[in-house]
DNA sequence: GCAAATTAATGATTTATTCAAG
DNA sequence: CTTGAATAAATCATTAATTTGC
């Protein structure tokens, strides 16, 4: 008994949590070189394909967005709920928009760094997005073909590798449909310049 | 009629997020004037009192630790399966030890440094060494897993050219339209695995 | 303590949507 | 209006974790 065939990859600890860190760091959907890379590099701690990858990247963020409506609905049932407890007609809870101020944490909040970090997440959490998550607006971006390259194959297409922009081009930034996205549309800025 | 009381705590997705990202930055058991101070900042986003702070730290601590110890065992199992096809004693897989610090930043999930952030955690990758790719010949044969196939076919191939040395840039690959293949003739048998 | 039975997680597939080029 | 590319949603399927009766 040649040892189970194992119907399918099993991340190993190191793996998933690189992974996670990818993800946390803003990875969402990335693209062929982009897995072409990770894929690389996870190969060290355990056996892995590029198809293992690009679907815990699919499912990962599936599955985030799935709790997070989750919560989101949840909240709302609240909502209606709570309403009752509160007859402050002049100071109404944020209603997921617009959570500015009020988080000018008296500074001695607490006392180790940890909550040095946390705190500043905090500010930051609170001076931009946590508000506004229901516009959900997909907007697809054309740029992480990752199929196609993959098909086009390492012969020709493989690019003009050694021909770095600027800058660093590359995000695929992509909004799913969550606003989730690090990425900012892709409209203006980090212009992908495309070769 | 006046609603269910509910008779516990319901974190609204503020709430919740908020939360996370102190757990993530560190924050364990935080002391009695944390927990109130993190109480008092919550409830602007909903009904919250003192001990759903402490109970949420200490569920979540708690549930955090099974996680881990779930992966590990995971991970044992996996060793006696994997083996891993490595037989360079050169390059032994780094043990869990050399994660790289990233697994402790803790926090900067952010919005546009994300894409910095996601090419920095890459190239910090790349330039441990891409090593070996293992896998070289599946054992498993795929009729009609595309993704398989072309993943599997150039894997590790990652163009010679590129030297990876520090900021190796992220082709966008945009594919210049080629192979418009009939692609989808993968699922064609319609037998899905009979459930 | 232990396995069989049950449940929860999550990897892998398939189907539906979306956007825009033609 | 049709079609192709990309991807999100839904679903299937297998593995790991828990529970349960002994």
């Amino acid at each position: 008994m040649p040892q189970a065939p194992s119907t399918r990859w099993c991340p190993t600890p190191e793996q998933l949590m690189i992974l996670e860190e990818m993800y946390r760091s803003g990875i969402r959907t990335p693209n062929a070189s982009q897995i072409q890379q990770i894929t690389a590099h996870l190969s060290y701690y355990g056996k892995i394909e590029g198809k293992n990858v690009f679907y815990w990247f699919q499912n990962h963020k599936a599955r985030d967005r799935q709790k997070l409506r989750r919560r989101l609905s949840r909240h709302h049932q609240l909502l209606h709920q709570q309403l009752h407890t509160l007859d402050e007609a002049s100071a109404p809870p944020p209603p997921l928009s617009s959570l500015p101020h009020h988080l000018h944490t008296p500074s001695q909040l607490l006392h180790q760094d940890a909550n040095q970090q946390a705190m500043n997440l905090l500010s930051k959490l609170e001076a931009e997005g946590i508000s506004e998550m229901a516009t959900t607006s997909s907007s697809m971006n054309y740029d992480n073909d990752w199929m196609t390259m993959m098909m086009a194959g390492n012969t020709g297409i493989i690019p003009p590798c050694c021909k770095p922009l600027k800058t660093l081009d590359l995000f695929p930034t992509k909004s799913t449909g969550l606003r989730d996205e690090c990425s900012t549309s892709k409209s203006s800025s980090c212009s992908t310049s495309t070769n």
